[in-house]
DNA sequence: GAAGGGCCTTTGAG
DNA sequence: ACTCAAAGGCCCT
């Protein structure tokens, strides 16, 4: 019989778990009933919930040490919050959307699910990247029981490069899937060094991200500030395109490289939260409309 | 070498 | 029924 550890980490910088979760970098997290998330954080298949101050785990094996240290380098609780808002407390046009997403943080993912994410997002949608990572997962890999709910774990490199092009179109990637299937391939014959990009430098990491097929400079930057550290990637999607726009110029005409470099040269390190606020915060604007 | 346009799949909303 | 948009990239000009 399984155990049923429970536990609980304490929050000091702010943590909003339910806007983390589903602010489109991870995919697979489900809500399971009214206050409880489902998904994997390291090798741990786990539920969630927030509370007061504190973030309660619920795993059905491991040791509570281990669990909470995977759940701090999950969600980056190396990083403050706090001294993000204070960088950008001069900026006036930042204000609002801070203050409208108070506790948004970045996730550290693992490099594999977090590529083949990226890849899936191209002219796609949230849902849609969800239920098609979904449908890879359960296409391919047996699923872990917690308490009563199943999550299936993310297929290795291995096991996804037995997929073939066709299977995958089946599951509704649509052009997406040669990219997957191409990619599977070359890293599964070491081809390519994905795991070894975590000690590159950013432009070198992010150069060789774009060799893959299907992954250019916004999909590059995505996994470079989701999983390889890279905090100084900012990917410009059409809605942070349309936000930096709006905000910064007005009547001047700038391409996604210019708006990289300014963000870059703006925010150093702090461009990947800054970008996943104004991602967010206009995502949530929009959907109101 | 940079920039712009067409094309690629599927799904859901209006 | 039809159109549009959705965390883009590739290829050609």
């Amino acid at each position: 019989m399984p155990k049923n550890l429970i536990g609980s980490l304490e929050l000091e910088d702010p943590f909003d778990l339910v806007a983390t979760l589903e602010s489109g970098q991870v995919f697979r997290w489900r809500r399971v009933d009214s206050k409880w998330y489902a998904g994997i954080v390291g090798r741990y298949p786990l539920l969630l919930r927030q509370e007061p101050g504190k973030l309660v785990y619920r795993c059905d094996f491991g040791i509570a040490n281990e669990i909470e240290e995977a759940l701090f380098a999950f969600f980056r609780l190396d990083d403050s919050l706090l001294d993000v808002y204070e960088s950008v407390n001069g900026d006036a046009k930042l204000s609002d959307v801070i203050k409208r997403n108070l506790g948004l943080r970045l996730i550290r993912q693992e490099p594999w699910e977090c590529l083949i994410s990226f890849v899936c997002s191209s002219v796609s949608n949230i849902p849609r990247i969800s239920r098609n990572m979904e449908a890879i997962a359960k296409k391919t890999v047996s699923p872990k029981l917690v308490d009563t709910h199943s999550i299936y774990p993310f297929p290795t490199v291995a096991q996804l490069a037995n997929c073939r092009e066709e299977e995958l179109r089946e599951l509704g990637l649509g052009f997406r899937a040669k990219y997957v299937t191409r990619i599977s391939w070359l890293i599964a014959n070491e081809q390519f060094d994905l795991f070894g990009l975590k000690s590159a430098s950013y432009n070198d990491a992010k150069t060789a991200l774009m060799s893959l097929p299907g992954v250019g400079a916004k999909v590059a930057d995505c996994i470079l500030v989701f999983s390889f550290d890279k905090l100084q990637g900012f990917p410009v999607d059409r809605w942070v395109r349309r936000s930096i726009k709006e905000r910064y110029f007005e009547n001047t005409y700038v391409t996604d490289t210019d708006i990289v470099s300014w963000a870059q040269e703006r925010w150093g390190s702090y461009a990947g939260y800054i970008q996943q606020y104004l991602f967010q915060d206009q995502r949530l604007i929009n959907a109101r409309r």
